[in-house]
DNA sequence: CGCCTTATTGCAAATCTTTGCAACAAGAAA
DNA sequence: TTTCTTGTTGCAAAGATTTGCAATAAGGCG
């Protein structure tokens, strides 16, 4: 887990306030080691802190969203959450054996330059989970 | 709307059966000029077949989405249906204006090309949804 | 055209997620 | 530390999506 401080700070940078609640959900998605769906990360808090409610998970994840102390990422529906982290990254799903490779961000960096000079399009591509076949499932 | 008995046998090899319901759910998206919610489609269903339960709406997307005759597409959060099309494409989202830019598939093989090249990774991408800024919005 | 098999539907109940609102409490200011 | 403002929370209710199950009907076969 990060800094308490650290992430108080940052919170109020947005103009929000540090809440129990919010520290509790960045610790369970730092405990559950990334990539965890808004249900698991709600029972992991309700099993230490009983009395935070599920409206406010769901409340919190999308404020720490917002603050960008958390970035969502989406895997065919269902959306998952991690702490953004000091390199940004991005997953290549293997649809065959399931394995998550996280690689630079900087992978992509081919395809913004190349959308920016066809269409002068500016592409923000924050933690994409791409689809695929990863080598080895490939044959 | 694309013709009846092409859909119909597009089902069938899917070992599914044509029903009015998954009939009128394709018509729907189709009227509502692609980029339809779930809900948007319930709604046009629900006006002229009020007996089209919204259960079953949801089974029947999902099962066109399997069988690939429509193409699920998120967009921040909410999910989009669309017809499968002639040409594949993807779309640019511009978060300035909210301006939606259809581009070719192929825009997007330069990515395709490096992900192989350096990871191996047999990526499979297919109606994205990718956000940034538009050329006007950029100034 | 009937008869079967079984995929599909409607319904109701279970889940998941959001929202309105009054009570609460973080944190800035005194 | 006490006060005050207003962002947050819990709760309950609404809305969205999924699921179990018995009844229905698509379509292959005679
Ligand atoms: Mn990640
Ligand atoms: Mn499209
Ligand atoms: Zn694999
Ligand atoms: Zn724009």
């Amino acid at each position: 887990m990060d800094d308490y401080q650290e992430l108080a700070r940052r919170v109020r940078a947005q103009g929000g306030r540090m809440t129990p609640q919010r520290q509790i959900v960045l610790e369970a998605i730092s405990a559950l080691d990334g990539h965890a769906s808004a249900n698991e990360i709600y029972e992991w808090v309700a099993a230490r802190a009983p009395a935070v409610n599920r409206a406010t998970v769901y409340r919190v994840l999308r404020f720490l969203c917002e603050a960008n102390l958390v970035a969502p990422f989406a895997t065919d529906g269902v959306m998952l959450y991690e702490l953004v982290g000091a390199r940004p990254h991005h997953h290549l799903v293997c649809r065959g054996c399931g394995h998550v490779e996280p690689i630079p961000a900087q992978a992509l960096d081919v395809l913004v330059t190349a959308l920016c000079r066809e269409h002068g399009f500016q592409a923000e591509l924050r933690h994409l989970a791409i689809t695929g076949l990863c080598r080895e499932c490939r044959q």
